[in-house]
DNA sequence: GTTGACATCTATACAGCGTTAAGATGTACA
DNA sequence: TGTACATCTTAACGCTGTATAGATGTCAAC
């Protein structure tokens, strides 16, 4: 009995309102100060509201981890394409660690199994989408040339790995403890057009 | 009152024994199935007992992380110098996703900010310390040349991302559902020969 | 309209978790 | 022998995810 379309719950849009707040929540306490009852304070219900949608606690945080890969893919394909692969790439991999350190907490919950539902076919789907243009500058850049999935899986591992150690301060760690800021600015642009061979 | 060695317990090496104790659960269920109760349990003695040691559950963790890193090293240097800088490369990342894929919980909490204490002086000590042959291969295969940091940042990031793409089952996925047996003992190998840039 | 089927949410409860405080127990040293 | 001390137990707290039964509102068929 509320105004207009912001009434939700007793018939609403609970569903979408839960996801939300789990995405809230990591946004602000990172993956680790998720839990299910804060959702649901949250969005205004008891505990047991969440598992008439979602199941699980897991079945939640896969919809907030899809969604994460889908703003990972507008993040990547954010930067337009030009004639210089090589320079593609390394804008990709900007793009990639940039994400991974201003959104950590979607991140991080991308990437952790007994978090999500990998058996959910949209979950594979959503990563492939997501990398799908990434796939296609390697392509571009190595001219069709050796194993194409061995490009793409070392390419990726290494701007994946890049982001991870990021994540975890180990590059704060190695270059002297710069900042996460001078790191995606300076440091790293600097190192992905320079030490990065897959950047020239 | 117990026979010999192993009598533990009220007096007796309780600190050993939980760590132990913590080590054993993350190997059979990985760290999502630790619990410091179930740790206690297994060393026979009630959930309070570890405060007294380890203060929380993350000071005991901090401490299985730290051998998991000794153990990391240990693997890391298992192959001998050669006069190839290259194949020495390609036998240290090889080592380092074999680690990852057979001891994934240890990997896993080593890589973990929220349960490991990164204040710990001696956290930082162990990383490095593992990577320290590391850091001399990449050394001898660069001859020295370019950013010496930013040669083990981006050799590091690459194996590492492997590391952790292949233990979320991402290489599996790319490579039309390959094994971990056949990853580690086929494709990989083959794949930092032909298409690692480092493993040349 | 009224009624019945249905989706949705609440109320309540349970076992398990990490952690804390107070007290018991054994050890080691004076 | 007595006492300080480290160590472990007992008991409890608030929190968690999840299950079950029942209340509540909605919508379609009659």
């Amino acid at each position: 009995m509320q105004s207009s379309s912001e009434s939700p719950y007793h018939h609403g849009n609970l569903r979408a309102a839960l996801i939300a707040a789990a995405d809230e929540i990591i946004a602000e306490k990172g993956i680790e100060g998720f839990t299910l009852r804060e959702a649901a304070r949250r969005a205004g219900v008891t505990p047991g509201a969440p598992a008439h949608h979602f199941g699980t606690a897991v079945g939640l945080l896969t919809e907030v981890a899809l969604l994460g890969y889908a703003s990972l893919g507008v993040a990547l394909n954010a930067a337009p394409i030009t004639d210089d692969p090589a320079a593609d790439l390394r804008a990709q991999a900007l793009a990639y660690v940039g994400f991974a350190l201003s959104h950590a907490g979607r991140f991080r919950l991308m990437f952790r199994p007994d978090l999500v539902n990998r058996d959910d076919p949209r979950y594979g789907a959503a990563a492939t989408a997501a990398l799908a243009g990434f796939a296609g500058t390697i392509g571009r850049r190595s001219g069709g040339q050796g194993d194409a999935m061995a490009q793409v899986f070392v390419v990726w591992s290494s701007i994946h790995g890049m982001a991870n150690l990021a994540l975890d301060g180990k590059a704060q760690y190695l270059f002297n403890g710069a900042t996460p800021q001078d790191f995606t600015t300076q440091i790293l642009p600097d190192l992905l057009a320079k030490s990065w061979p897959y950047g020239r």
